[in-house]
DNA sequence: CGTTAGCACTCTCGCCGCCAGGTTGCTAAA
DNA sequence: TTTAGCAACCTGGCGGCGAGAGTGCTAACG
């Protein structure tokens, strides 16, 4: 329905506004492109684009701006081009942090870090869910007579803990009389698969009651790892971008990604989707503070479960970049 | 040096300036404080306040501003009075964070967001250094048979770990030896004494390869987690600052923190210091980043190792308030 | 019909001058 | 030493003005 010109035309000019964070006329548009036709047929162009949304001026004789539905058509061709068959980018890159990797708290770190300054944004690192994964070891260490700790280690190497206080002494003995019975029990589960064995009350053993008071707290520790272990760096990166000059601009995205919630039903999207990539542009987020960014944003899995690396920036962001740096980064985070 | 009354002007005038962060004139001062004489009198004390550089304008004929200097002067007998005998504030917070805590990653977690709510500042909490403390146990988990997970439980209870690739297979009964062996041999040592040994290479146990291997994994680990495990969060609270309204304001001081190195710097000296709260203004930073933003940061001890909260905000700060917050925040993680 | 050139129109942005408000420093008096 | 009065000073907001950039319209051209 857009003329094979006029698809250029607004390519070009997002490609130029993602530069230069200025509105674009059509005579720069014809100055800097070869577009082969005089600026006044680009007006027109750029008049009908904006008829169709896809652009808009900030007021009247400034120069064009890309709407969100805008970057959507230039993401989407960007997806369905050569983009997503490229040979991998960032080879070198990926290599080093994955050689520099020995635990993936750390490894985590890094690749947000490295995220955060190839894309000029911010970049978010979630661990993969441990409660999707089976149990590999449980190891229990004693603190006090009323205190132990709870080591879990998930079949992908991820090493989760959690301190519990008992109700009355226990003995080295009984701990360790537990800490077999669950290495016995738990292993090679996962823990829904626990929860519905607790629920069914079917396994004889179970019925101890500290050691359902050590499942409990196995689960649950399971379960808060899950929303706990994210990673992300790169606000000031943000603070660079001219439209997080002014604080109230950046205020109401921090306070999102401070609280978290928000953004884990995002990913869990992401995760759902099933895509390579999801890039969700200004409001097609699900909520109006995030309204003036984009999110991009890729799952990786390790094992079973799935974790995410994302980086978030303003809608001008570059698409071509980010989509590219995610990638070298689940690279990184999915082989182990 | 200074007489009784200019120092309750100066006070009064700095308590209105972090109250309503604009330049504070002699009418304003004599009409919100009771200060007993006219605004004329007030006007020549500000004078002398200027000449000792306690205070400056902006510019002629402004109100006044409170510098580093006079900062200074007030902190120091914020500290000097009562403010250091007062009686637990917060408490029901203490309560509330400590009856959460299943883990010290989590409960660090939690006392970093109650600060930077109760500060509008931001806040960063550091895990107490594992290199200082004791080893409880070290447990090894086989991945396969050329890596394994080494976790190691600290006397205090810190949980770290970290994965170790072999160069050649290693059995489950070596590991098993292998483990046997460092936990005779390293229970109840400090990293430090562990690299001792090592150096001195008198322990025979340790001259096998494959634990020698382990060993400097341990070590490395329990000295990465030193600069790795923080908290910080409150970016938030410091955009609604009106102070960091300007993106360029808040630009360095978000690059040093996600630095770290820096901060790292400081926090050691906050902890040799060896006060109960170090308190540093403005220019007193170690860097020139920082110069614009205030730290009030606190030791806490678990066991023999010491880590750090603190609180990071504009000079602007409410020094009491935050040093009563930072000082709740170490009863909170100061016990276990 | 699509493309192009010319032109009038519109709007922002920076600059300047102006006024109001607030604060100071000085001087003289209590 | 404190106070009242006064002139001087500076910022910040408001309105007007001109430059610059970009548009939309109209008419001509292939």
């Amino acid at each position: 329905m857009l003329s094979e010109r006029r698809q250029r035309v607004l390519r070009a000019l997002i490609e130029d506004y993602i530069e230069f964070a200025l509105p674009v006329g059509s005579r720069t548009l014809t100055e800097r492109h070869r577009l082969g036709v005089s600026p006044a047929t680009v007006r027109n162009d750029l008049s009908a684009l904006e008829d169709a949304g896809f652009i808009q001026q900030p007021h009247t004789s400034a120069g064009r701006v890309p709407t969100d539905a805008g970057y959507r058509t230039f993401v989407d061709d960007l997806l369905s081009s050569g983009l997503a068959e490229e040979e991998r980018p960032h080879q070198a890159m990926i290599d080093e942090l994955r050689a520099s990797a020995t635990e993936l708290d750390a490894l985590m770190e890094r690749t947000s870090a490295a995220l955060a300054r190839l894309t000029d944004c911010l970049s978010v690192v979630m661990a993969p869910s441990v409660l999707a994964g089976r149990i590999r070891q449980i190891t229990l260490v004693s603190l006090s007579p009323w205190q132990a700790i709870i080591i879990v280690v998930a079949e992908d190497g991820q090493v989760v803990n959690r301190t519990v206080t008992f109700t009355e002494e226990v003995s080295a003995d009984d701990l360790a009389g537990a800490q077999n019975l669950l290495n016995r029990v738990l292993v090679g589960q996962t823990a829904r698969d626990v929860r519905r064995a607790l629920d069914e009350n079917t396994v004889e053993a179970l019925r101890d009651p500290l050691v359902q008071l050590i499942i409990d707290e196995v689960i649950e520790c399971l379960g808060e790892t899950d929303t706990g272990r994210a990673h992300s760096l790169g606000v000031s990166s943000l603070l660079r971008q001219p439209e997080f000059s002014d604080a109230k601009a950046l205020l109401p995205v921090m306070e999102v990604l401070e609280d978290d919630r928000v953004l884990l039903r995002t990913f869990d999207e992401a995760v759902e989707e099933g895509g390579p990539v999801m890039v969700r542009i200004g409001h097609e987020n699900p909520t109006s503070e995030l309204a003036g960014v984009s999110i991009v944003a890729c799952p990786y899995g390790r094992g079973e479960s799935e974790g995410v690396v994302a980086v978030i920036g303003p809608t001008r962001m570059n698409y071509a970049g980010a989509i590219r740096a995610v990638r070298a980064a689940q690279c990184v985070l999915h082989g182990q």
